[in-house]
DNA sequence: ATAAAAACGAACATAAACGAACAAATTCGC
DNA sequence: GCGAATTTGTTCGTTTATGTTCGTTTTTAT
């Protein structure tokens, strides 16, 4: 008998059972133990099944573990970043916080502020400021995208339109040395050039790495922006230009 | 076998309960204590759980402490519930969850479907399905209930609007002797209904408690259901009024 | 406050599972 | 039918998981 039916079996046991073992499913094919193993590596290899010692399981999405680590990484120094934008948004107004782990910083420093409308196509943020008592939350709709939580697509554009904010808080995947905000998904950026369109002021969150990056999609430039928050000077020329275009900067260092 | 089946069924029985013990899961799964204890350690590790003496419990970030209760009370009903209920949604389809901690169970419950289209409105039910590969998951819009990570209101009516789905899986907050479906909240009553129009067939998931308790607003008549989910058998002439109706009545016991 | 009991975790021993390498069997193309 | 390629079985040294023991810490009862 061929391992593609073996193949096609244990995946359907494993949908139905949650888990296989190995010991099972030899006797369950009257095969050696070794041949089961081959099989399991093989199809944890493609992504079907996750292995495990003994056996294998469905895999849990293992996207979002890319994304935990990213966001302990300088978590410091994001903290500070974000505590110096919180302290620059007032109470009683109506703010969008887009998707990415610095904007989730600034919704973790919203717990104090009174009488705030959130707006948010980043679930990770309305989680955090479920518990937050000093806000209503509202959610984009929109397509989840696992690895960070964020809703992006048709939907999320056309809440976004529905609204007009006094405040945009925002991350990108990247900042160049031009100035400009870049993003790795296409999808996100017409989310993010809404946002921009829609709010009479704008922050955006971008901590040192984003400068060492690179992406592939342009959402607006620096110029477009009110204040940009970061933990470490600006390189080349761009202090320069950022007051010639009115962007006040704000670096802060990590505690 | 391996811990990693373990500490997913261990997670699985403090969702359900609450919290796990040492000495309760060393007889569940006949292995001494010292291996709980590690897989506890390397759960709490992980932040998945939060260790105890004798034990651990779900760590205290998650949501309100109040709904949380709730959602413990009837565990074991609700996933026998759940289970029927999701035995019977094929794959390859599109299909809503509304706000209830009976959908969520039925949520869980989807780990091993294929090719799904979920669409929700309820927070709870897109982090739980964050997690599950087989289904792409779209949130709808709306303002944010913190009681129970609902989203209502205008913009999530106009979302489902958007869609037709092949199955809607919903959820109420009491069923009442005339077979009619009731809510709390007006707003969900809207949500609700929409729904109900926008879909081609209908599941109604609620436990006994749902028949014991009443509320103001009203949704719809069992009469629209097609099958209606619970956990014991209905009071008075329910049944009868039912099978007139054409509604199938699946009632499960808890283990 | 104190003693007994329970739970804990570290260290070690044992058993189970693992993967690599090679041999045997089977399948496929010609 | 023959040889090559593929698949499966076998063996064995290595890794991983579990059980056991024991001294320490925490909880409970007095």
């Amino acid at each position: 008998m061929s391992h593609a039916f073996r193949h096609r079996d244990i995946l359907e046991i494993a949908r139905q059972e949650g888990k296989v073992t190995v010991e099972g499913l030899a006797q369950h094919f009257g095969v050696t133990l070794q041949t089961i193993r081959r099989d399991l590596s093989d199809l944890a290899e493609d992504g079907r099944l996750e292995r495990v010692h003994g056996g294998a399981m469905l895999p849990s999405s293992t996207s979002n573990i890319g994304y935990e680590q990213r966001q302990t990484l300088n978590a410091k120094a994001k903290a500070a970043m974000a505590k110096a934008c919180a302290q620059r948004i007032p109470n009683n107004i109506s703010l969008f916080l887009n998707i990415g782990t610095s904007t989730e910083a600034v919704a973790r420093e919203l717990r104090a502020h009174q009488n705030l409308l959130v707006v948010t196509n980043n679930m990770n943020v309305a989680n955090i400021l479920a518990e937050t008592q000093g806000c209503e939350v509202v959610v984009t709709g929109g397509n989840l995208r696992r690895a960070d939580g964020g809703l992006v697509g048709k939907l999320a554009i056309e809440t976004i339109l529905q609204f007009k904010f006094d405040l945009a808080i925002i991350g990108c995947s990247a900042l160049d040395r031009d100035g400009d905000l870049l993003d790795f998904d296409i999808q996100e950026v017409g989310v993010s050039q809404t946002i921009l369109q829609q709010s009479r002021k704008t922050y955006l969150v971008a901590d040192a790495s984003k400068m060492k990056r690179n992406a592939p999609a342009r959402i607006a430039s620096l110029s477009e922006i009110d204040t940009l928050f970061t933990d470490a000077p600006l390189p080349a020329d761009l202090p320069e230009r950022c007051a010639a275009w009115d962007t006040e900067v704000v670096v802060t260092q990590a505690s």
